[in-house]
DNA sequence: AACTAAAAAGACTATATGTATCCTTTTAGG
DNA sequence: CCTAAAAGGATACATATAGTCTTTTTAGTT
């Protein structure tokens, strides 16, 4: 249950390996995904994704590639798994407007409120900045 | 992303209807269904779940019918939705043993445990208990 | 013993989601 | 104009979800 799914997991693992390289280094995309041991055409579907929102910048043509969109330390883990998997939800009733006409008096309601701000919390509270592997 | 399915939810509607009848109260699956409003031939196949593992106990033939297997303040959110969604896996990296053989290194890794503690926490701190409309 | 009520078990179906791959188009540099 | 690289779109296949249907077992009733 509430697993991540494939593309949410080489989401991450693609872009903590670009906040792993300098600010200007533009990376291929054929290069990430080699390093990061994800098939390349997958990996390109998500990194438009990214890009549209501006997560990453991309250039195409001769000499293009990658470039994180912000400072690594300016992005959170939360951003990067709801830019690809959509908003966390737990459960259909913590959308707004509730999906389920028991929420009103549902006590159980309340609790996947609170398993959301979890869940949020803890992935709004890491940057791409730790996530990298160096130690500067 | 980390949705509850159907079946989960729909376990926890029959369940926590059950906690609120008296304790020694035969339902139907009939019964249960249409009042939480859920296909009965599903909840029954959720049912056989739980019975097989002793969050309720069985009564066929004439008569027969479904009583909660122990108090409700013994049961938690958790072991309900563990029953019928398996364990609570926000990542493949978090079984044990890992399931990725970056683990070791990854940085990422730890975060997926902190969410799965998170979770679990929320959800094992709930008893059935606390979830029916009952005020006594 | 026969009948009936009810859950258990198993097979089956349809739809949606996940996990990709391939091909064509656009953009940019050399 | 040729080549490199990303963008976009279509498609294919596998798995999971959500449910139904039928048959079997169990237990009480007449
Ligand atoms: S937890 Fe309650 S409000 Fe949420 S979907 Fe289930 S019944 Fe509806
Ligand atoms: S988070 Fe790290 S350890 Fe977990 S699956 Fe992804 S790469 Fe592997």
């Amino acid at each position: 249950m509430m697993e991540l799914t494939r593309k949410g997991e080489y989401a991450i693992r693609g872009i903590v390996y670009l906040a792993g390289k300098p600010i200007d280094k533009v990376c291929l995309l054929s290069d990430i995904a080699a390093a990061v041991d994800v098939p390349p055409t997958f990996l390109a579907k998500i990194f438009q994704q990214f890009s549209k929102i501006g997560l990453v910048k991309s250039f195409r043509g001769t000499g293009g590639g990658f470039l994180l969109g912000r400072a690594p330390e300016n992005i959170t883990l939360l951003e990067v798994v709801e830019a690809v998997e959509g908003p966390i939800i737990p459960n259909r009733c913590v959308v707004s407007p509730p999906e389920c006409e028991r929420s009103g008096f549902c006590k159980v309601h309340p609790v996947w409120k609170r398993v959301q701000g979890e869940v949020r919390s803890v992935l709004a509270g890491v940057t791409l900045k730790e996530l990298t592997n160096k130690e500067h």
